[in-house]
DNA sequence: ACCTCCCTGGAAAGCGATTTCCCAGTCTGC
DNA sequence: GCAGACTGGGAAATCGCTTTCCAGGGAGGT
C-alpha cells in the first residue's frame, strides 16, 4: 500500500509538500517541487487514506443517510434525491436500512457517529412508542453534541432540523376533492396505528370528512405495505371510495378488487399517498397526493448541513392529483 | 468529544486496558477493571472512534456499493440482496450512484479505495467502449493490489469474482417460448448499442429465432429506460411480438400502445426481461424472464469477501415467466 | 520449596495523514 | 543598503486507537 511518506521519498521532498501537493492546502507549494510530487504520486499510483485524514483533520467527507427500505420507491426516490445533493457537495453517503425495526435506526445512528459523519439523515416515519423515540433523540443528541449535524424527512420529534410532508392537510385536501365528486362513504386503509405517517393521513382525512359533516369513515387497519393494502381491501364494506395512506397499499387494494372482479373506479374509486413515480403506468391510473421526494431528500441534506443554530422545521405540501382510479357518483 | 483515553481516566486504568474492554480483543481483562470500564465508557457517552480504528487495524468494516440509479428497482433489489448480507455480516454499507456515467464509476472506484473499504460491489452493465473498461480494471486492479477485494454482478470483463446472470440464454429461452405459442413476426425494444446486459439480450433472442428458422426481428436502439421503450414501441411497424430488454422498458411499450389503443395481448404480445418485483400488479400482467436480484446481490458480495485466489464467475439463469401480456395466436 | 508457564495490566510504538512551528531566502520600501 | 514582511520548505507534534512487548504475580508441576 503506497503512503505519502512513499510519494515524498520518491519525490525527493518532505511529508509537509507532498501533502501540501496532494491533498489540498491554504499554502502554495513551488511549481518544479508541485510537478515531482504529482508525477510521483502518478507513478506510485497513491490513493490518500482517508481515514488517516478523517482522524488527521478530525471531520470526514461523509454523510449517512437512513432509510426503511431502499425497495420501496418512496425511501428510493428521497435517498436519491439527498445523494445527488450529496454529490453536488463532494460527499460520499453511508446507506444503511433499518428495514423498519426502530432499534436498528438507532444503532445505526450510534454507528454513523462513530464514524464521525458529517450529517445523518433520517427518513422514514416515526412510531408512537416513546420510549423508543425517546432512546433515538438520544442518540441523536449525544451525536449533535459531539459536532454532528442531523436532519429528518417526517414527524418533528427527534429535535432536529426536519422536512416535515403535510400529511394531515394532503389527506384532508384529497378528502374534500373526493367528496366533491359526490362520494359520501369511505374506507381508509390506514396502515399501522403506531406508525405516524399512516395515523397522521388517516386522521387528516377522517377530519375533513367531519368538517364536511360526511359520516366517519371505516378505519382499517394493518402493514404499511402492498400487502397490507390487498388484505385491507377485503375487509371494506359498503364504501363507495377507499383511501389507502400510501401508494403502495393503494395497489394492493386495485389488485384485490381486479382479483374479485370488482372495477376501479366503476364500482369502487381507489385513491392513494405520494404519487410513486414508479407507477405511473399503473392501470387504472392512480389518484393520490404528490409529494416531491427527491426535492425533500435534497431539502434535508441541505438543512442538516447548513450551520443554522434554531431547528429549522419546513413543512411541505401536497399536492392531490385526480386519476382514473377515481370517478364522480350520482 | 469523548476519547478513549478519557473513558481510561475516568476508570482509572490504562488506554491498552480499555480498549481491551471497549473494542474487542483476543486478551481478557479481569471482571473489575471490564465493569470500571464500561461504566465509564457509558457515562461519558464514549462512542469509538471509527476512522482511528481504521487507521490503527488497517482495515475497515465498511463495504461500497456501486449502482447506477437507486430510483430503478432493478438496482434497489440488487443493493438490498448485497445489504441484508452486509448487515448479517456486521458491515457498513457505503452507496454511490453513476446515473450511468462511467467515468462517476471510475471515480468512486477511487474514493472507496481511498477509503480503504473492505470490499467493493459493481453492480450493472458495462459499457463496449474499451477504453473506459479498461479503465476501470485498472482502478480496481490497483485496489485489490493493495489488498481490496472486489466482484461485480453483470458481465465478465473486470477481472473480479462475477455473478453474471445468462441474460443470452434466458433471452433465448424466452424467444423460444414465444415462438412456441405461435408468433413469428418479432421487434426487439433493444436499448441502446453499447450496453452490454442489452446487447446480449438482443443478440441472445436474435439467435434462437434464427435457429428457430425464423425470420429475424425489427431491432430498435433507444434509452434503457421506461421512455425509451414508450418511444421504440411507436416505432414497431408489423410485428406480433414486441421483446423488451427489460421490464420497465417494456412497461413504456405497453403505455405507448395503451395509449394508442393498441390491446395487448390481443393486438401485440408484449414481454419484458428480470421480473421487477415493483410491477406484479401491473396491467396486464408482464411475461418477463426472472433473475434472483437480491440473491445475486447477496451472492456477489460473499464472493467478494470470499478469500479463494481464482476469480469466480458465476452464472445464474433466468426463468422464463409467461404472464397475460402475451397470447398464443393461430 | 523452586522453577516454569500462563495471565493480566501497562507503557509505548506505530497507523497515515494534517498542521503548527521554525528557518532561510527573497522582496519591498525607504 | 537594510529592516521588516513574505514566501516556500521541512521537522515534528498530533489525531484516537490497536497491539506488541515487557513486568509482575499466581498456579501448577516436580
Amino acid at each position: 500500500m503506497v503512503t505519502l511518506e512513499d510519494v515524498a521519498r520518491q519525490a525527493g521532498v518532505s511529508l509537509a509538500t507532498a501533502s501540501r501537493v496532494l491533498n489540498g492546502s491554504t499554502r502554495q507549494v513551488g511549481a518544479g517541487l508541485r510537478a515531482r510530487v504529482e508525477r510521483a504520486a502518478d507513478e506510485l499510483g497513491y490513493r490518500a487514506n482517508i481515514a488517516a485524514q478523517t482522524l488527521a483533520r478530525g471531520s470526514s467527507n461523509v454523510i449517512g443517510i437512513v432509510v426503511h427500505d431502499l425497495t420501496d420507491p418512496y425511501f428510493a426516490a428521497l435517498a436519491d434525491g439527498a445523494m445527488r445533493a450529496a454529490a453536488t457537495e463532494g460527499l460520499l453517503v453511508m446507506v444503511g436500512t433499518t428495514h423498519r425495526d426502530p432499534e436498528q435506526e438507532i444503532a445505526y445512528v450510534a454507528t454513523l457517529n462513530a464514524q464521525r459523519v458529517r450529517a445523518v439523515l433520517l427518513a422514514g416515519s416515526r412510531v408512537a412508542d416513546q420510549a423508543v423515540t425517546g432512546r433515538l433523540r438520544d442518540e441523536l443528541a449525544r451525536y449533535r453534541d459531539s459536532g454532528g449535524r442531523a436532519a429528518c424527512v417526517g414527524q418533528d420529534l427527534l429535535g432536529v432540523d426536519t422536512v416535515a410532508p403535510a400529511n394531515r392537510e394532503g389527506a384532508g385536501e384529497l378528502a374534500r376533492a373526493l367528496a366533491g365528486l359526490g362520494h359520501t362513504r369511505f374506507a381508509v386503509l390506514a396502515g399501522p396505528p403506531h406508525l405516524m405517517t399512516a395515523a397522521d393521513r388517516s386522521a387528516g382525512f377522517a377530519a375533513a370528512l367531519r368538517e364536511l359533516g360526511l359520516p366517519a369513515p371505516q378505519v382499517i387497519h394493518g402493514p404499511f405495505d402492498r400487502d397490507g393494502g390487498y388484505a385491507a381491501a377485503r375487509q371494506v364494506k359498503d364504501a363507495t371510495c377507499v383511501f389507502a395512506v400510501n401508494d403502495v397499499m393503494a395497489v394492493g387494494a386495485l389488485a384485490a378488487y381486479r382479483e374479485r372482479g370488482v372495477r376501479v373506479p366503476d364500482d369502487v374509486s381507489v385513491a392513494g399517498f405520494d404519487d410513486i413515480v414508479t407507477l405511473r403506468d399503473h392501470v387504472p391510473a392512480l389518484t393520490t397526493v404528490r409529494l416531491p421526494l427527491a426535492d425533500m431528500g435534497a431539502r434535508a441534506l441541505e438543512l442538516a448541513l447548513n450551520e443554522e443554530e434554531p431547528v429549522v422545521v419546513e413543512h411541505v405540501a401536497g399536492e392531490v392529483v385526480l386519476r382514473e382510479s377515481v370517478r364522480r357518483i350520482a
